[in-house]
DNA sequence: CGGGTTCTCTACCATTTGGTAGAGCCTGCT
DNA sequence: AGCAGGCTCTACCAAATGGTAGAGAACCCG
């Protein structure tokens, strides 16, 4: 966010433009335009577009799994925890955009580079996924398929936070108190599809 | 689906290779390959790649809000409802993912096009947020927001949708019995987050 | 058959793209 | 001062891209 060096500055302008407007319609140039700097400057970082592409999805993978790890070790339980992983990514999805703009980016299923992000996400979900059977088997969660669960989870929440970002880019820029509210709102959404049935241990 | 005339198969081509790899990563050489078919054929009928590009979303958007329309005018009630319109959306992630994709690559941020997918897609929504309201009221439905609840059931249906066909373009294709299952599932997480607290009307 | 329309072709163009080669600058070190 | 290395520049290039111009084939209708 400061005045880092020119491989961090070029790295942070990446993400930005990759985040919205994609690998393909993001041109070398336009970067270096975009960071007052000639094309060659990049190309001597990163030896072709397509490496530096890759440097910003382990990058932003590097601080999504971060988040994840960091909100996850605090050792709540039950839907406590899924709530305050869900803020977490709301706040995320406030101060730093452009992050769930790559995931939309990468995990599209032309993507070259979804096994790329896989491979840095995989241990926090399996850890997640982890997490959901223990909680379901100890009755704090309704019980369901834990990969499922973990799949609904993950889509409504980048969805929804993806979606804001879109409202955002139209018209219609939802004010901070609306996204505020629709983030109690979602919670309250998941809340309700995660409490368990009244009848379980 | 067969034989069409030209017109048809390029807008049909077209479809599936914006959404898979997105508007930008495809080039006219590249579709007109795949047809078998100069590059200046697909320029005859459509007078730029832009002008193409908006007739397939037109195409896209009037297949989808048929879709919705149909399953809406039966006149289901509550979950019901509901269910039956996942249930429909996913049949379309199988017979038909590039709609899905196209939605996924319209809807960005940085898209151009995302105010001509809403236009036609508007009604449709404002009609679904209608009778999720009037559902709410009649406490078929859990009350809360009905522009979030939208956003949430919109999020998870079609970002699982689209994490099923990521998934099938990485390694591990999902069998239909394991889609079967997921829809099943998806089907309850949602139903648990929809049904009406026991104390209401 | 003849004339016009519809369609697809060959040929070409200007621009943009990712990438290379190599010269110069600036900074810090001896 | 001088030199070395890190960094950014000017100058180019080959390929691909979206788009244009116009010829010729195939078809329909009289």
């Amino acid at each position: 966010m400061a005045e880092h060096s020119t491989r961090e500055r070029i790295l942070d302008v990446a993400l930005g433009a990759y985040g919205t407007d994609g690998f393909a319609a993001t041109s070398l140039d336009a970067l270096a335009e975009q960071l007052g700097v000639r094309k060659q400057t990049i190309l001597y970082y990163f030896p072709s577009k397509q490496a530096l592409f890759d440097a910003v999805v382990d990058e932003a993978a590097r601080d999504l799994v971060r988040v994840f790890d960091e909100e996850a070790s605090r050792g709540l339980r039950g839907i406590a925890q899924v709530e305050a992983i869900v803020r977490h990514v709301f706040r995320l999805a406030v101060s730093r955009p452009e992050l769930l703009g790559l995931v939309r980016e990468v995990t599209r299923p032309g993507s070259v580079t979804a096994e790329r992000l896989a491979g840095h996400v995989a241990p926090t979900f399996d850890r997640a996924r982890d997490f959901l059977q223990r909680e379901m088997d100890a009755g704090r969660l309704r019980s369901s398929d834990p990969d499922m669960l973990l799949l609904s989870l993950y889509s409504t929440v980048v969805g929804v936070a993806t979606e804001l970002e879109v409202q955002r880019a139209l018209g219609t820029p939802p004010s901070l108190r609306a996204t505020v509210a629709r983030r109690q709102e979602l919670i309250r959404f998941l809340r309700a599809a995660l409490a368990p049935e009244p009848g379980s241990a």
